[in-house]
DNA sequence: ACAAAAGTGTTAATTTTACACCCATGC
DNA sequence: GCATGGGTGTAAAATTAACACTTTTGT
């Protein structure tokens, strides 16, 4: 990221599309928002970017994912996926392959979240123009998460540790923009058991308690 | 691959998990086979390891795995696709992150493959003990292969530009180790909407002359 | 004529979808 | 009681699966 490349090496970069839910402004609603990093350098100097940085040499990929993480909302602990690499030749002035991951912030945590130096957040959909090829990065982490939220119980990211169906498909809704019939997808998603009622519910609502549930115990985590 | 790191940069390698489809030994039936490469120096001298090298400056990471390819088969045109990236600390003694794709080569161009230095094609599902992390790789790339056949049209990648319903229900069965339902399966895929017909058949058959079908003119490529 | 695979038809089983309706709570 | 979502029931529609049967070639 802050690479000025003299000889011929490639350097690795490793960037974090972080995924949170929260209200869109005009709707009301639930949707996808993401942090960006002002960039106060060339090349680029003054675009909105994705948060990332170097590889170090003694982290892991995840890690260094998770440290990007922390730097850019303070947050620890969310679950963190490779999303996929790029690296064309073009794709930067100097030589940089990135290694991309998306976080999935948990509202719990979301809630606690500070935005590091130069952050701030933007409706997911809606992002400005981005430095290098970030823009394409963004609309292909899109792609993939409503995508695979179709076929894997990774929604579950997005929540804490115990949850309403109801909340479980509020994710689903935010995620697809567009609403699902409650019954049935109750159904599909006992039918997956990938859930488990903790045997609790919820009170204080202004209607019936809906039952709380936990993720499976084994979620048998089957990437794409 | 040939690095020996004195200070703490991270080196990156492009490795390919290069797929065609040839007889089994034992059954006759079409399996996955995949070449490996002895490794002649340290770290796992001696151990068989994915083809691959080192991430030149001036080419893409497409590029790299098809001059994998090239170095080790001789050939040229296949589908490459991104797999996935693999960076742990400690899955090699100098500090490697290997971004690996996979290549499905078609019967026409396998019948035409020279084995390169040290080569040598096994059965995917039967490989040996390989160096660093590569038996991990390996039976990743045949989970992925296996599960993205299902839903996306790879298949004919593993074909010449013009078959038949029976080759590609060959390599579907080839690939999932299972037998499919001729009819069932034609009707599947014609919905798919992924092949069209030539318009004309295949002749020589001491049978019924099959039609011929190519890949539709929009696959609409969605990486998994 | 016969064998062998291509290709079509048909039906049962299963899954998806749409929507009616009862349930349990706060006010 | 009434409003509000939670939760169940049910039937039509669409998809999948199993398998019988007809077609077209080479020998």
């Amino acid at each position: 990221m802050t690479t000025t490349q003299v000889d011929q090496r490639v350097s690795l970069a490793v960037s974090t599309v972080i995924f949170a839910l929260r209200p869109d402004p005009s709707t009301g609603r639930q949707t996808l928002w993401l942090p960006l990093v002002r960039r106060i350098r060339e090349p680029y100097e003054g675009k909105w970017a994705l948060p990332g940085g170097p590889l170090e040499a003694h982290e892991d990929l995840a890690a260094s994912a998770r440290h990007t993480l922390e730097r850019t909302t303070g947050l620890g602990d969310s679950y963190l996926e490779q999303l996929y690499s790029f690296g064309a030749v073009d794709r930067s002035p100097d030589r940089v392959v990135s290694i991309v991951y998306w976080a999935l912030v948990r509202p719990d945590e979301d809630a606690r979240a500070i935005d590091g130096e130069n952050v701030e957040w933007f409706v997911a959909d809606d992002v400005p123009d981005l430095a290098f090829d970030h823009d394409d990065i963004v609309r292909y982490a899109l792609d993939r998460l409503r995508a695979k939220i179709t076929y894997s119980p990774i929604a579950h990211a997005f929540l804490a540790d115990e949850f309403t169906l109801a909340e479980l498909r509020e994710v689903h809704e935010a995620v697809l923009r567009k609403s699902l019939d409650p019954a049935n997808f109750r159904r599909q998603v006992l039918a997956g058991r990938t859930i488990e009622p903790t045997g609790t519910c919820l009170t204080g609502t202004s209607h019936r308690p809906p039952a709380l549930y936990r993720a499976a115990a084994r979620p048998e985590e089957i990437a794409r």
